[in-house]
DNA sequence: TGGCCTGATTGGATCGTTCCAACGAAGTGA
DNA sequence: TCACTTCGTTGGAACGATCCAATCAGGCCA
């Protein structure tokens, strides 16, 4: 492997010359230079990232840390993040972590041992400490669509769960609802959690109360469009027509809520964006150096479809 | 941040030692092991992975390039390449480059720049440099459910295509079907020339041949469960009805193929073994520093569903 | 002519590890 | 007692970049 050195033998210079070359750096005489860039182009030298890394201040990577790459919203996230991230140079280091408190911490651990430049975190479990972990060490972190965070430190990209929320449960509620229950994945997952609370708050605006449990309600909102898509499936084979029997309501609006055959209520999240300024929020807080508070909400907008519909009487 | 030098004067020991003891060197004193390990836990050391790429042979590092991980199968197959990963100490770079010849250069000379011990490929561009690129600059490479390649350095885990086309040909015939159409996404795909190869191969052992067009056929073959979804979806807003008036069938059997509602005939993939098995063939090649080629192929099965029927005549 | 400034170039210390050669101490056998 | 091992420990040279201080060559002005 070609290293800075033999560039700099070749093209009869000082390494130190060939480093300001790579680097831009100003003073260097257009003669070198072009001496210089043409040795570089004869060797097919590109500067060791890992030795730059040592050295330097930065390792141009950033770690994203998710529960779950398979569902499509975080995948979607993730692409764009990577995209973005590839844009400004930088790697992405893919983390799944399930929501499970050890494997965050270790996670956490491995990408600090790693020297990531920053962390976005799209999902993790309830009262997780993996974002104080990052931050105790230096690490910028950026809660992506995970609502609001205690810590002063953090960046937040989040989607408007009130908001979208609102619109929900006002959606249902003039299609006649009056019983609607919030379905989750899990208990021990944050954003799951929040949006739980959020739902309560709108049926309180409305003067309800969340219905205990599926059993009696006539509509379920589900945490997100992957969780609404197998209640739908499951309720199906139990002979529980959607949206005659029950409405459906989901979150995000993942590709597969608008096939035909599938036809998700949900409200509409902007994956993309919130990946892409996760990533640009990040490198920013790195190369700033500096870990100050932020937030930006993306706003959300109901898409009515076919899994819901006026409550039968 | 605590270095090794930092733990080495808090136990009164030079580094080198403190390096022995991280390393689980033999010929330490079990008294100063003790004593090490106590400064180690005091300090919260852990190795700077940085500094031990730049010096070792290793930075415990593998990309994985993908064409689109909003593909469920290329999601499923990251994080079991990143659980496998995860447990052999090794970090994962995920990439995607859509198939993009451009994208995949300039991610390939990223990787080979951060010095990865080596790539998985689960999908590329038809006539790809990436592969030779990777494997020109002793970087293992592994192609996960892509097929065969000519290069003799790469190791190759496969699903079986050829024996899932045969099924899905068979099956498709057993039903009256006659005029069968493959349809791929893009014609620029490795993966998918492979699978309309294998499907035509199929039907010439019937003594048929593949529908020119969509037109005229009474089933379609896609090359993956995305597309034959995608498909479907813009089938039925045409008014076409699925099977009744054309059988569609996938391939890979992604989660959502099983939803009631969509009932996709198609071929069974184990995405997760495949994922898996990869990263194992990538570290093994890594620490065993030679390329040797390999092949292993994973079975499939049918899984017959709702969206193939009997041919009306 | 000499002092000074500016621009171009360079040597060398440094980042935090690994790893090798060397060294000291203790034990062993003749 | 001396040579020789063996075991434990250690200093220091890498790895390949960055970056600072030092040097050098001209040009300019008094």
């Amino acid at each position: 492997m070609t290293t800075l050195l033999d560039v700099a033998r070749k093209a009869g210079v000082s390494k130190s010359t060939v480093s300001n070359v790579v680097r831009g750096v100003e003073f260097v005489s257009s003669e070198t230079r072009v001496r210089v860039e043409l040795a570089i182009a004869a060797t097919g030298y590109r500067p060791n990232e890992i030795a730059r890394a040592l050295r330097g201040r930065s390792t141009t990577a950033i770690g994203i840390v998710l529960p779950d790459l398979r569902n499509p919203f975080h995948a979607e996230m993730t692409v764009a993040a990577e995209r973005a991230a590839n844009r400004l140079g930088y790697a992405l280091l893919a983390a799944n972590t399930e929501c499970d408190p050890e494997l965050e911490e270790e996670t956490g651990r491995a990408l600090i041992a790693r020297r990531v430049d920053g962390v976005i975190i799209g999902g993790i479990s309830l009262g997780s400490y993996l974002p104080k972990l990052l931050l105790d060490h230096g690490i910028p972190v950026t809660l992506a669509s995970l609502g609001d965070h205690k810590d002063r430190r953090l960046s937040i990209v989040d989607t408007d769960d009130r908001g979208g929320m609102d619109l929900i449960v006002r959606h249902l509620f003039d299609l006649g609802h009056r019983k609607m229950a919030f379905v989750s994945q899990s208990l021990q997952e944050h954003a799951g959690e929040r949006r739980r609370l959020a739902f309560s708050k709108s049926l309180l605006q409305l003067g309800l109360r969340p219905a205990r449990s599926r059993q009696g309600a006539t509509a379920i909102v589900a945490h997100n469009d992957m969780h609404a898509i197998a209640v739908m499936d499951e309720l199906e084979r139990q002979g529980i027509r959607v949206p005659a029997d029950l409405s459906i309501v989901g979150f995000d609006d993942i590709p597969l809520a608008g096939h035909r055959r599938i036809g998700l209520t949900t409200i509409r999240s902007d994956a993309t964006a919130i990946g892409g300024r996760a990533v640009e929020l990040i490198v920013k807080a790195a190369q700033s150096g500096n870990l100050q508070s932020t937030r930006e909400v993306f706003a959300t907008s109901l898409v009515v479809r076919s899994s819901t519909g006026r409550v039968m009487v």
